[in-house]
DNA sequence: CACATAAGTGAACGCAGAGTAGCTTAGCCT
DNA sequence: AGGCTAAGCTACTCTGCGTTCACTTATGTG
């Protein structure tokens, strides 16, 4: 039945292997050109195949960037939930979760943030994207009331804070390359200080992170 | 020769209105829908017109676009020439001029900020509009240098710095609306507010904005 | 080895949307 | 009023790209 103790791959394996590379790069053009403005071409060419070869994959463009969407809203779901889990208050919960999110998305295996375009995705998956993102806002904002309420942040306008928080880190996508001479981490752990400072009800009198030297 | 003591708009004026009116629709259009996602006809609806009466005034779409980023660029360089005219150390000039930007930029009249996409503009076009962009990027940077030398500012990393405060500012036209309960004021004083208490070497013990209450 | 099935290719097809051409209407001047 | 020009509209053309189809090449099995 099994050969080789099972250490070959499996067919299922391949397959959802290839799929997760596609879903990677193609992120990675939609990223840079727009969801309109990236062809499959684009996509295909660097995958070394061409784009007829992708549709054994997904079934259409949409589906592609809906699978980017989701996957880029996983990350933020599972990076949230450590914040939650090992911030000590609503500050330090922010912190953790922020600065993983930003690792995920922008290190070398990861899906770099996609920003949504009106009308880009349309009916259910429209509507299931942005459910996940208010979610996630919202949780967002309430750890950010947290803060106030245990006295780790100054009191202030949460909804504005979580939209400050959140437009520092997505536009990292816009200018972070891997190939320069900063690392994904060192990039999150900067930009989130920085960030979470002006937050901060106590600010450190000095930044820590490498970055700042 | 002249009637009505000049009252009445000139030729030329009515020209330059539509052209600034379509300009403005434009960005507003690409800004939601990407550059490649915007058609022209959802612009010229906007308007009231048919999109081949935009032929009047743009010679293509690449061409507006164009004309958005400079228009965009513009309202950058003289928000930043009033922060530094204005503010009295590194920290205030960055205030001064950022606060100023994003007003301008999300105002009733303003141009929102357009974000570049990969290959929308190319040759010439976009050799200009990522120079505008360099040397604009390259002034705040100086500036936060400016702030961590006069002490207005904690020694960080000046690119990170900026890097941080443009996308919080950017992120605004994702989720702003003109019709919710926030007028652009507000939004400008209190995101800057907050963003720039990151950097500052002595950040204010409250936030006075009036959204944050 | 022969064969079955999966993986990938190159060449179409079709459609949305940029751009154009020629006609119609509106505004202004004498 | 008549005529001149600007402004706009309707109805096209043309191109790029998503998607499909018929075919070729690889992979694994009895």
């Amino acid at each position: 039945m099994s050969r080789w103790a099972n250490v070959l791959p499996d067919r299922e394996e391949v397959l959802e292997a290839k799929r997760k590379a596609i879903i990677r790069e193609a992120a990675k053009v939609f990223n840079r050109r727009g969801s309109h403005g990236a062809t499959l071409e684009d996509v295909s060419e660097r995958l070394g195949v061409t784009k007829a070869a992708l549709y054994r994959y997904v079934q259409s463009k949409q589906d592609l960037l809906f699978a980017c969407h989701e996957e880029a809203m996983e990350i933020a779901r599972e990076s949230i939930d450590k914040g939650e889990a090992e911030g000590r208050n609503g500050l330090e919960k922010i912190q953790i979760g922020m600065s993983g999110y930003l690792r995920e998305m922008i290190g070398a295996m990861g899906v770099p943030v996609l920003i949504l375009e009106e009308n880009a995705l349309t009916g259910r998956q429209a509507e299931r994207i942005i459910a996940l993102r208010d979610e996630f806002e919202a949780r967002m904002r309430r750890l950010v009331e947290e803060g106030i309420a245990d006295g780790s942040i100054v009191p202030l306008n949460p909804k504005l804070a979580m939209f400050m928080l959140l437009g520092a880190v997505h536009w990292v996508t816009k200018w972070y390359s891997p190939d320069g001479p900063w690392t994904a981490d060192d990039v999150a752990d900067a930009l989130i200080e920085m960030a979470t400072r002006g937050l901060a009800s106590r600010p450190g009198a000095k930044l820590r992170a490498r970055i700042h030297k």
